[in-house]
DNA sequence: CTTGCATCTGACAACGTTGTCCAGGCTCTA
DNA sequence: TAGAGCCTGGACAACGTTGTCAGATGCAAG
């Protein structure tokens, strides 16, 4: 066996490989061309180009020529040049807000999906919830020049995208409406799913019902704030300030949201989470809870059905925002669409347990 | 030299460039180049790039009227020119299985953090387990001239990144080996890890364990199987052909396979599933399953704490795993990096219940 | 053997930026 | 006030590709 670093715990296994001929002082980096290709197969520039790029007019014989040059020299194309050239980069960039939020996996590879279907690459960076990171992305990103850009926004401006979408930059928004500019919008209904989850839950007899959620500069969770307060109010509840609980995200506030609703003057027998990691946290402090206490979550979460009581949830299908998004992302392109347009999904409520279970006061 | 506008001293340089011809029928998709920047400033083409660069040798005068100038055009440099010039494109490339697995998330995440903290883009894209797709997307990554290039080989033969690696692009392997060339490599000890967690299946009194695993052409696969084999042998237990099941992968096969392990002559009071697409279907058919089953699962799953029992995993550190690989890469292009190396992170046995659970027969 | 036509091929400019290098103007000193 | 030296600014080429266009070649017909 190989050593070990005492440190990392990491094996070491040494590789006998030179990597010399890469380092400086070499002729690290440097690439065969078209010319050097056109030099050895003993043609003119443009006849290569023609061949790498399968354009007619050119002889099987030259062309095979070209072709072995090409082999035995590894050229391979340069883009950048190429995109300078034509004006069109063929990739599109995706600014979100966690990569490693598993909400927005399924709808990255959708948009993937999409932009290989036309050929493009996906250039993707997470804004972390920051608006200045989201701004600094979206401009790196249209400074590569991609041809379009599929933001989930952080901040609540967008005019610094004004230039870029009247210089051609096609762009649409997901999951968040632009702020401050006109521009096609992909959304999740999240006042009507909070409001049928809320509702949900005062159908099975609850009237005390807590609500945690993310901050509400965001505007989803305002929405789900705003479904939340409707179907208690359609249902004649006043609801208490000490019901609701925004803009704590970290799991050890959302304990403490949680244990504060079920403990007050007039405890909470349920809860509708705003979101998924919010209802993560509360499924851990529920399971630990004395009593019984229903639970709608929005979002839906792997293993869902699994857990006892099964997790109720409002869920929306992030694969298809995506789909959605950059779908018409690409009629931009084509320049068969006009108008901007707010497009709404529906969610969609799933009965699993946890959200039918009775009040108990 | 330009004639000089005698109110304001400065020179008036006509633009000369039409570009009407760029996109037919309309203006849209032009943009303003330094050069038009430089005209409206009255200034010179290198002086803009100085001030956009930040390059020293501008006097403040000078500096604030080519910034207004910038201002009034919506100017934004164009990246695809400038590394055209200047050879490396601030980017790097993430070929993954799918983006969408809840595995890679904090994966892609953590090697977009490192190249931001490097000031680098990230572009991303699925090979969908399809060794065609992976070097289609990987070579076109490389003709987009990505300085590097952070694969997770879907195929098992990557001689086709030999030029592009001689020709300087920095690559890491990660999760599983490359296939047939030298490079770096970053894993987890997946023939250790199941091993471990097979040994505490057998130390919890189980001799007749299942595996269930993915197709023994992926490496992981193959290597958690071996330690399958590992840990039975030290145990001095023969394994039945019936315990281990390979290559499935979609649900229902895998709860046949389940299934038929759990009812033949010999039945298996425990299952090591060998990946967490294959552990939740497992625990899917063993919540029906009349009597306990102990289960360990290779990768950690999100609210496995709140199963009934818990879920006991062999955890690997996705974050750590793309973290360590693109850390490699970006030393690889400071040319700190020597020889190609294979580093093996070690996974960890984290007990929950369910592979704690003595054995029903 | 020339003409005409179609087919192939290659020279050249342009895309927008940055690196090199030189010119002109300024300050400082004697 | 002249000369030396420094600082600022701009002209120009180059990066590797593609579009344009004209030249070269081959073949058939006159």
């Amino acid at each position: 066996m190989h050593p070990v670093d005492d440190r990392t715990g990491r094996r070491i296994v040494p590789d006998t490989s030179r990597r010399a001929d890469r380092l400086p002082g070499s002729r690290y980096g440097t690439r065969p061309t078209m010319k050097d290709v056109a030099a050895r197969a003993g043609v003119g520039l443009k006849t290569v180009s023609r061949v790498v790029n399968g354009e007619p007019g050119v002889t099987p014989d030259t062309e095979r020529r070209v072709q072995e040059a090409i082999d035995a020299l590894g050229f391979r194309r340069n883009d950048s040049a190429r995109v300078l050239r034509k004006g069109r980069t063929a990739s599109i960039g995706l600014v979100l807000e966690d990569l490693a939020d598993p909400f927005y996996g399924p709808l990255s590879r959708a948009v993937e999906e999409v932009a290989r279907a036309h050929g493009a690459l996906l250039i993707n960076g997470s804004s972390a919830e920051d608006p200045d990171r989201e701004q600094e992305l979206a401009l790196a990103l249209c400074a590569r020049r991609v041809d379009g850009l599929v933001v989930i926004p952080a901040g609540d401006d967008h005019r610094y995208l004004e230039p870029e979408i009247r210089a051609g930059v096609a762009t649409v928004f997901v999951d968040r409406p632009a702020g401050k500019i006109d521009a096609d919008v992909v959304l999740s209904d999240s006042y009507g799913g909070a409001r049928d989850g809320v509702a949900h839950l005062i159908a099975h007899g609850h009237r005390r019902i807590g609500f945690i959620g993310d901050m509400p500069r965001i505007h989803t969770a305002a929405e789900r704030l705003r479904g939340y307060r409707a179907a208690m109010e359609d249902a004649g509840i006043a609801v208490e300030e000490a019901w609701t609980s925004l803009g704590v995200t970290d799991p050890e506030r959302v304990r403490r949201a949680a244990e504060e609703m079920l403990t007050g003057v007039d405890p909470v027998t349920a809860i509708f989470a705003g979101n998924n990691r919010v209802t993560v946290t509360v499924i851990r402090v529920l399971a630990e809870w004395p009593r019984p206490v229903a639970l709608v979550g929005f979002d839906d979460i792997e293993l869902a059905d699994l857990l006892h009581p099964g997790l109720t949830v409002v869920a929306q299908d992030a694969a298809l925002l995506g789909r959605t998004a950059a779908e018409r992302l690409f009629r931009q392109l084509d320049g068969t669409l006009l108008a901007p347009e707010r497009i709404e999904l529906p969610t969609r409520l799933i009965t699993r347990g946890s959200g039918e279970l009775p009040p108990a006061d």
